[in-house]
RNA sequence: GGAGGAUUAGCUUAGUUGGCAGAGCACCUGACUCUUAAUCAGGGGGUCAUCGGUUCGAAUCCGAUAUCCUCCA
C-alpha cells in the first residue's frame, strides 16, 4: 500500500493535517521542529503581570517574552486572530496581527490547528476585555499535531479513554493535572518528613527468590542467566529488616510493589508503598510516627489537616487518632469476646457461620475468625482515623506476640474512612518464633491459602545474628494520595493504570 | 467469579412506539485587524462496539462476544 492509498483511508481531519504537514515540508519548515529558547512560562507572565492595568503594560521598558506551548483555542478574525497557548503552568492568550508579522509567519498561524505546538515572541498587553495577552511579533511553528484534540469545552470525558490515553486527559482536564500534582507533592512531603526524622532512604530488590512480607499472590518471572524463577515483590519487608540486622537503625523505602490479584477501585496490580523500620522502637513508636506523618503531609500538601470527603464526612487528622483493640471492637459490635481464655475454635467458627460468613478451609485458630468478623462487620464503620491494634497471631506471621496475651500481636492497622492506609507492628526478632510462624504459614499453604508466606531460611539466618527490637510501618501511597486528592478510584491516582489490551 | 450499567462522527452527545441517523465542538470554503465556548454564510465527515437472530423494515427488540464502569465475593 503506498502513502496516498493509506492517506485516503484516514479520517478527514487527519488527512487534512497530514496535507498541512506536507505543505510545511514544501516550505522547508520541519513539521516536527527543534529547540526553542523560551524566556518565560505562561505562569510567570500571569504571576508577574496578572495585576497590572492595561496602561501599566504599555510601559516600553517591559521586555518582549518568548513562550512556547500547544494551541488550545483559536479564533480567526480575518487579518488578525487570537489563540490560547498552553504550557505546563497553564494557558495564556496570544494576539496575532497580520501587520505585526511577515507574510509567511501570518500564513503559518492561519494554517495552524488546535493541538499544534508553537513558539511565539511578543509584548505583554491587556485586551479591551481585560485579558492578559501576548501580542505576537514573531511566530514559529514547532510541531504539527496529526490528530485533533478532544472537545475544547468538555474535554475528554470517556473514562476508558482517559486511562488509556492519559496524555489527552492531562491536556484537557485540569482536575487530572491537579491530582497528579497532589501525588507528586505527597511523595515529596513524605521524603521530607522522613529526612527530618533522621531516616535513610534505601532501595532493596524487586525480584525476590522467596515470597514473603505480606499475604498476597505474586507475579512470577524468570532470570535467564541465573536460570532461576523470581517473584515480583509483594512487600520489601524482609529485606529492610535485614538492614536493621546490618546496623542501619532508621530506614525506609518508597517503591513499586506487585500483587497478582483482582483489579478494583482500591487495587491496581502494581502500586506504590512505603515501608519504614526503626530500631529500638515498637508499635507505639509507629502509632506516634504515623499520626505525625499523616498530619504533616496533609498540612504540606493541602495546607490544612482536614479532608472534606463529601457533605457528611470530614476527616480530621489534627486530633489524636483513636486507638482500639480489635477484639474489643468486635465484642462491642457483636457481643462475642475473643479475649476469653476458654473460647474454642469450634465456638468461634459456629458464631461466624451463624452470621452467614463463609469460613475458608485453611482457618485453624480463633484469630482467623476474629479477623474475619472484624473485616466484615467493624472495619466498614470506622470513619475518623483509628488505630485498630492487637491483630491475632495467625494472620500476623512477622509481628511480635503481645506480652499480656500471646494469641494477639503488637500490630495495628490505621483505618480512615473505612479503608486501611497502613499496617505496622513491633517486629518479631526472635528467630525461633519466626521459624515456627513460617512453618504455620506453610501449613496454611498446604491447606489451600494461596496468599501464605513461604519459608525464608535466609531471613531466619539473618535474625539469628540478632535484629534489634524494632517498630515497622507500611503505608499505601496510592491510597494516601486518593485521600488527599479525594479520588474515588485508585486508577485516578495512577498515571497509567493497567487495563486489558484493546482488542 | 457473580449482578447491574455503558458503547452512536476525531471529541461531547440527542435519538420518543421498531419507520430517511441529528446536533455542538473540531475540520473544509468564504467574510471579518481587541476576539474569547468569537460571529455570520455554505460544505464534508457514520460498519450506531462486533457477530448472529426476530421483522416487510433494527441504533432501537432478543442472544452471544469484546471493552470499560459500579457493586458484590
Amino acid at each position: 500500500m503506498n502513502r496516498r492509498d493509506s492517506m485516503e483511508e484516514l479520517p478527514e481531519q487527519e488527512r487534512v493535517r497530514r496535507e498541512k504537514m506536507e505543505e510545511l515540508e514544501k516550505d522547508s519548515i520541519d513539521p516536527f521542529g527543534h529547540r526553542f529558547d523560551r524566556n518565560a512560562s505562561t505562569g510567570q507572565l500571569r504571576d508577574t503581570y496578572g495585576e497590572h492595568t492595561k496602561e501599566e503594560l504599555e510601559d516600553e521598558d517591559i521586555p518582549a517574552f518568548r513562550i512556547a506551548g500547544r494551541i488550545m483555542t483559536k479564533r480567526g478574525k480575518g487579518k488578525a486572530g487570537f489563540a490560547h497557548i498552553m504550557d505546563e503552568t497553564g494557558q495564556i492568550q496570544i494576539y496575532v496581527r497580520k501587520d505585526d508579522l511577515s507574510e509567511e509567519e501570518f500564513a503559518l498561524f492561519l494554517q495552524a490547528d488546535l493541538g499544534d505546538i508553537v513558539g511565539v515572541e511578543g509584548n505583554i498587553m491587556r485586551t479591551r476585555m481585560g485579558e492578559l495577552t501576548l501580542r505576537v511579533s514573531a511566530y514559529t511553528h514547532l510541531v504539527k499535531a496529526l490528530r485533533p484534540l478532544p472537545e475544547k469545552w468538555h474535554g475528554l470525558k470517556d473514562v476508558e479513554e482517559r486511562y488509556r490515553r492519559r496524555y489527552l486527559d492531562l491536556l484537557t482536564n485540569e482536575e487530572t493535572r491537579e491530582t497528579f500534582l497532589v501525588r507528586s507533592k505527597t511523595i515529596g512531603a513524605i521524603r521530607e518528613f522522613m529526612k527530618d526524622k533522621g531516616y535513610m532512604e534505601v532501595e532493596t530488590p524487586i525480584l525476590h527468590p522467596v515470597i514473603g512480607g505480606a499475604a498476597a499472590r505474586p507475579f512470577k518471572t524468570y532470570h535467564n542467566t541465573l536460570e532461576m524463577p523470581f517473584y515480583l515483590r509483594i512487600a520489601p519487608e524482609l529485606y529492610l529488616k535485614r538492614l536493621l540486622v546490618g546496623g542501619f537503625e532508621k530506614v525506609y523505602e518508597i517503591g513499586r510493589t506487585f500483587r497478582n490479584e483482582g483489579i478494583s477501585t482500591q487495587h491496581n496490580p502494581e502500586f506504590t508503598m512505603m515501608e519504614l523500620y526503626e530500631a529500638y522502637g515498637d508499635m507505639e513508636t509507629m502509632m506516634d510516627l504515623t499520626e505525625d506523618m499523616f498530619r504533616t503531609v496533609a498540612k504540606k500538601v493541602l495546607g490544612k489537616t482536614t479532608v472534606e470527603i463529601d457533605d457528611e464526612t470530614v476527616i480530621d487528622l489534627s486530633k489524636g487518632f483513636a486507638r482500639a483493640h480489635m477484639a474489643d471492637l468486635v465484642k462491642d459490635k457483636l457481643g462475642i469476646d475473643f479475649r476469653r481464655e476458654d473460647l474454642t475454635y469450634e465456638e468461634a467458627r459456629t458464631f461466624a457461620e451463624e452470621k452467614d460468613l463463609e469460613v475458608p478451609g485453611h482457618f485453624r485458630g480463633t484469630g482467623h475468625i476474629l479477623n474475619l468478623l472484624y473485616e466484615h462487620f467493624v472495619e466498614d464503620e470506622i470513619v475518623q482515623p483509628t488505630f485498630v491494634y492487637g491483630h491475632p497471631v495467625e494472620i500476623s506471621p512477622l509481628a511480635r506476640k503481645s506480652k499480656c496475651d500471646p494469641r494477639f500481636t503488637d500490630r495495628f492497622e490505621i483505618i480512615i474512612n473505612r479503608r486501611e492506609y497502613g499496617n505496622a507492628f513491633t517486629e518479631l526478632n526472635n528467630p525461633i518464633d519466626q521459624k515456627e510462624r513460617f512453618e504455620a504459614q506453610l501449613e496454611e499453604r498446604n491447606l489451600g491459602n494461596v496468599e501464605a508466606n513461604e519459608m525464608d531460611t535466609d531471613y531466619i539466618e539473618a535474625l539469628e545474628h540478632g535484629m534489634p527490637p524494632a517498630g515497622g510501618l507500611g503505608v499505601g501511597i496510592d491510597r494516601l494520595v486518593m485521600l488527599l486528592a479525594k479520588s474515588k478510584s485508585i486508577r485516578d491516582v495512577i498515571l497509567f493504570p493497567h487495563m486489558r489490551q484493546r482488542p
